[in-house]
DNA sequence: CTGAACAGTTAAAACGATTCAATGAAGAGT
DNA sequence: ACTCTTCATTGAATCGTTTTAACTGTTCAG
């Protein structure tokens, strides 16, 4: 039922089995003659190419694997689309692994693309792989670093400055006339999340009177920023500005804010600025502030740095890092006219 | 560099081929002692299978392609994660395929998928693809399509009552004692519009004076919402409730009605009510009323019936049928205590 | 003590596409 | 008429894994 090879081909058109591989992978060394006839043998029999077999044959698949922290995140699906259409332009696929910030999905997804013996890698890390990308690298499958750099830079990265962003927002939020600021984020082990803390932290240093406490999640959420927003709409003492970690929990914490029942005005009581100005931030509740980062160019960007890395595995790591952009909205400055 | 083969497994542990084999795949068939022995050599060369030549072995691969309208869609991510989540209970892997709507990149994937010889399909189609998807069918991948019943039935889907969530929509905007409707969607040539569309009807033609106006676009979009927004703000006579196709849409022309200049006021001249009732509907400048859908159930239910299938290639078509459910926001209803 | 049953292991035959050295055929030049 | 190219095609080897049939001991029932 399934098993139409080469083989059938071959003898459907008359020829030999080298011949029909030719004509889809050398026409030129094909006579034209030959070429129709074996293109009608395939559409006669309904030939699909084997790609296990052909991946067997030349060791290393057709695809690209990219891990993201979390595909509910459209910063990451801009990315991946970045990816994508670069890839396909070389006739390589994406595929897509969700690590859930989850070491051990994480590690799961690399195993896959290994044993696949993929084109190679773009990974967004949630834990330390280092010895883990070594191990594929060895194996002749390159690694580019998306949206962190790597500790030793062994491996190349595109990444954004997530310090200066951390910094523009909360240097933002300070000459708005905001003291008492909050940072919600988490787990600080994902260096994008650190980054942005000592971004802030370092706003704060050089301005006197301006205070910066740090409220920990464990996850980059929706759900996780409606949690920590609704503890600090309950406080007596509240904060004047809140600079969440990212969009998703910007969103959750002004979901909270202006629940019913809370009486916290945004901008006003608290400002509130978020990160990664996703599609939906200019569309909140009130508009939300941001830092924006080119998510399609980084994906794009990784994957151009990928191929340099397969055309020439002993190329030195390419490091590229783009700057990110303050969008301010209604959330941080009521006279501000919304950027869409 | 990179060809560590079971061969060399083999020759390091001193056993056969077949017994490296054995170890990994039917570890009861062999004596504890090679067991560890064989363990040892795997580890210490750094042994990873090479999935091209198990796949060329015994057939297909262990991957299920899913093919979606949208990836920046929460909808569809969400179908991805409850779809990933049953997959990887079976060893399998997702590969997620973004169509974006374009019929070209749809056959792309199911060709890819195809070559790849992958378990099986899931896929939200955009065009008519049936003649496609039973050619894979008779190469031995079963399809199961998403979100779209299959005109003839010919094959499961995993659906959710489109035309009743629909007439939901607007029956909630007719009952808010709004008249003067306008739907905006498209492509008209997308089942789940159409279907949306249809409910709208049917629930306007019981009901006497209120009239329903399309308003149709080329794709479901933040900017393609946000355009037709503009385009019905700038009227002089306005509909005094929208109902918009999907939640995208909807950010985008509630976007569009609040910009700075607009006068429009949401839902006091104009009620909006969107579709899927993604994460980020309750978080919208006006929190959006929306019908929701249980994406994740559907991802879910859709692998475990491709499942049945591979189990079962000659079992009859299954059709599953959620009904969708109302959710009520302040873009509706002014008075609404908004749902989170 | 023979034969059967059984456990553990092995060697060899697949799977299907690609490639490369070898072969054949057809002209071109002398 | 002969070699020399050039062009098209072929056949066989190859990739790395899994599986199956065959083989070697060993144990045990009769």
């Amino acid at each position: 039922m399934s098993g139409v090879s080469v083989k059938d081909v071959a003898r459907h058109a008359g020829v030999s089995v080298g011949t029909v591989s030719n004509v889809m992978n050398h026409p030129s060394k094909v006579a034209p003659a030959t070429v129709t006839k074996v293109q009608h043998a395939i559409e006669a029999l309904g030939f699909v190419r084997n790609d296990a077999a052909r991946q067997l044959r030349d060791g290393h698949s057709k695809t690209v694997g990219l891990v993201v922290l979390d595909v509910r995140n459209p910063f990451f699906t801009d990315v991946a689309r970045g990816a994508e259409t670069r890839a396909s332009q070389e006739g390589l696929s994406v595929i897509l692994g969700n690590s859930d910030e989850d070491p051990a999905r994480e590690q799961a997804y690399l195993e896959l693309f290994e044993q696949q013996r993929s084109h190679g890698v773009l990974i967004s890390p949630i834990g330390d792989i280092s010895a883990r990308l070594r191990a594929l690298r060895a194996r002749g499958i390159p690694a580019v670093l998306v949206d962190r750099a790597s500790p030793d830079r062994s491996f190349s990265s595109v990444t954004v400055d997530d310090v200066a962003g951390g910094r523009m927002a909360v240097e933002h939020l300070i000459a708005e006339g905001r003291t008492r600021i909050v940072f919600v984020g988490g787990p600080l082990s994902i260096r994008q999340v650190a980054d942005r803390l000592e971004g802030a932290e370092r706003a704060v240093q050089s301005r006197a009177g301006v205070s910066l406490e740090v409220v920990a999640l464990d996850s980059l959420s929706v759900i996780a920023g409606r949690k920590a927003g609704a503890a600090i709409a309950a406080r007596s003492e509240q904060p004047d500005a809140i600079f969440a970690a990212n969009d998703l929990v910007a969103m959750g914490v002004l979901q909270a804010l202006m629940l019913q029942g809370s009486n916290v005005r945004v901008p006003e009581d608290i400002a509130l600025i978020g990160y990664d100005d996703i599609d939906f931030a200019s569309a909140a509740v009130v508009p939300l502030s941001s830092i924006r980062q080119p998510a399609g160019m980084i994906g794009h960007t990784a994957l151009e740095i990928l191929l340099e890395e397969v055309a020439d595995p002993d190329a030195a790591p390419r490091h590229v890092e783009f700057q990110p952009e303050l969008v301010v909205r209604r959330s941080t400055s009521a006279s501000a006219v919304d950027a869409v």
